[in-house]
DNA sequence: CCGGATCCTCGGTGATACTG
DNA sequence: CAGTATCACCGAGGATCCGG
């Protein structure tokens, strides 16, 4: 683990800590929240074993996350994010939104996850349209994941778990949510999808205005 | 060059074309202005060449960034950042930010150069407290980097080269003016390290909050 | 079934030398 | 100056196996 860059500047020392393959997928995961090492495998798709149990290791040795083994009767091990790991959002946000821009439409054989979901509000929330804000909303792919975007006088949050009393909520499968998440389907054609939109109008066209094309 | 991610996930996609060693450093070096290809081995410090060869051919396919050659008498190959490029600055800030609080102060045979002070002001600078504020200021590293930040009602521009009519101006070697950008450096202690500092004292202040400690 | 560890192969990286 | 050529090496990829 001596491929450090060891230069005195603050994007080559982000990079010495997260810049390896995988590390900034894993986080990615963990901005769903706490997970299992086989549910991190699973939504990684494709990453050996043995790379996830090194990368790990290494992130938590750079206190960017934390393993806790959670309470009986549920006795498994679970990864979070540390304190000083959420502070990396901004950045994988930022880096998201770039990769959104230039992501393909299509999904041909592109393996997708549905609480990939939760980055992708993230990276279109825009602060400065939410202004004063105070809404939230749920999207729920069925059996697959559900999330919620509160928004509490302009600052988002983005949890996987249902929202308190959302003034709208998305039900459809994965790729027509993630496609209305990327710009690329409008509510017309996910009704045409089958996806069910249900809530105030007005808030729906708020909806739409705080989360803009990235 | 299969090692991409082929995941339909913003990040996913942004890492697939800048996630390799040394391609967002690249990038930092071109933020700095057009480089020639031996600059850019020089701000990479220990890049070796085949790879800063291969890295600049992905990244000009990518349509990052473009080659141009210089008209005569300064016939020689340049870089720069194409306009898609420039999109990736808000991440390559977002990450030097985050990197830049974890950042150890003292240099100890860790290289630096004096044209990273671009990224770092890029990374502190910010926009909620500079608000409305037109001012510009000017940085220099005798021989080796003049660079000037300019504000227009909020917007900030950090270039190589002077400032016109700049309210502040602060002469100082590199590690000084560098260290002043980290925070971990004050202007008192700039002026012990043989710092000069001239102009507006009211707007060193202004200077001050507009940079924010990361 | 979960949470890895182990083994092997392959290709990218690092270091250096060399050339138009 | 702007790369290309060569080679050793180590980390990623892929599969399998193992203890709790």
């Amino acid at each position: 683990m001596a491929r450090v860059y060891g230069q005195h500047c603050g994007l080559a020392q982000a990079l010495d800590l997260v810049g390896e393959r995988w590390a900034l997928l894993i986080v990615r995961e963990l901005m769903a929240g706490p997970r299992r090492y086989t549910d991190l495998a699973a939504g990684l798709v494709s990453i050996p074993s043995n790379v996830l149990a090194a990368r790990l290791r290494e992130l938590e040795s750079a206190g960017l996350i934390a393993r806790r083994r959670l309470d009986p009767p549920a006795a498994s091990t679970v990864y979070e994010l540390s304190a000083r790991g959420h502070e990396l959002e901004p950045a994988v946000t930022a880096l998201a939104r770039f990769g959104m821009r230039v992501l393909p439409p299509a999904a041909e054989g592109r393996p997708f996850r549905a609480h990939w979901l939760v980055l992708a509000i993230m990276a279109r929330f825009d602060a400065a349209v939410a202004a004063e804000l105070s809404e939230s909303y749920e999207f729920e792919v069925p059996g697959e994941a559900l999330v919620s975007l509160t928004v509490v006088e302009g600052r988002p949050e983005v949890r996987m778990g249902p929202a308190v009393e959302p003034a709208v909520r998305i039900v459809a499968d994965a790729p027509t949510l993630l496609g209305m998440t990327e710009g690329s389907v409008d509510p017309a054609q996910a009704l045409a999808r089958g996806a069910v939109i249900e809530g105030d109008p007005s808030a729906l066209v708020r909806l739409a205005e705080i989360l803009p094309a990235p």
